[in-house]
DNA sequence: ACTATCAATCGTAATTTTACGATTAACGAT
DNA sequence: ATCGTTAATCGTAAAATTACGATTGATAGT
């Protein structure tokens, strides 16, 4: 169905962009992490209630806050004994403009 | 400095479809798959012009895009002996509208 | 019938991810 | 000084991912 004669252009590739979109795509792909980005988007940030919210353990939950934080798209706030964390706005945004332009590109 | 006083209210979630974007940005979370998007989204199909395109072995290429296609991001179109390749746009859609959702939930 | 081509599959190895319990470090309160 | 609480880290095991070369199956052309 589809025309497969595309005229082998040599697209632009960007490595970088690349790169970031894939990173944020697979910091997210993970139900846990949906899941965790989803309360912190409900406003705020909450120390360990979010391993309350999600069923497994704290470590684990410690584990995948660590995968957020490190693609950028979590903050953390350390107040000795606890943690707050809390949503990098600006990542998603640029995440949602990296998928456009991917389409586009 | 954010309000870490979420008043603790309880999340009506949608296990569905945090499963679903997370299964979405799983198989996107690759520089290879997404550059193989990236390609696709340049117009119709390649056979495995695509190989070419992409640094890697014929088996690893063919991989990425099972996983692509396992997604429902990718569709396939056999004509022995090559197959043709296209996105489905729709699946990027709702990929977009997940996030949205998970933001503004 | 034989050959060439293309994409999927198989077998395999190395690496990464996921998950858990246990331990540790850092503070606040008693 | 001791005790609780919280979150990170360690040690570990199981599973999944990534990558490759080699093989296979299916077709078109000679």
């Amino acid at each position: 169905m589809p025309e497969c004669l595309q005229s082998l252009k040599q697209f632009h590739f960007n490595d970088a962009e690349e790169r970031e979109l894939a990173a944020y795509a697979k910091a997210i792909g993970h139900p846990a992490r949906v899941r965790l980005i989803r309360i912190l988007a409900g406003g705020g940030c909450l120390g360990s209630d979010l391993v309350g919210q999600i069923g497994l353990a704290q470590s684990t939950v410690s584990e995948h806050l660590r995968v957020l934080k490190d693609a950028g798209l979590v903050h953390a706030e350390v107040q000795h004994p606890r943690t707050c964390f809390s949503l990098k706005p600006e990542a998603l945004d640029r995440l949602q403009a990296l998928l456009v332009s991917m389409r586009a590109g």
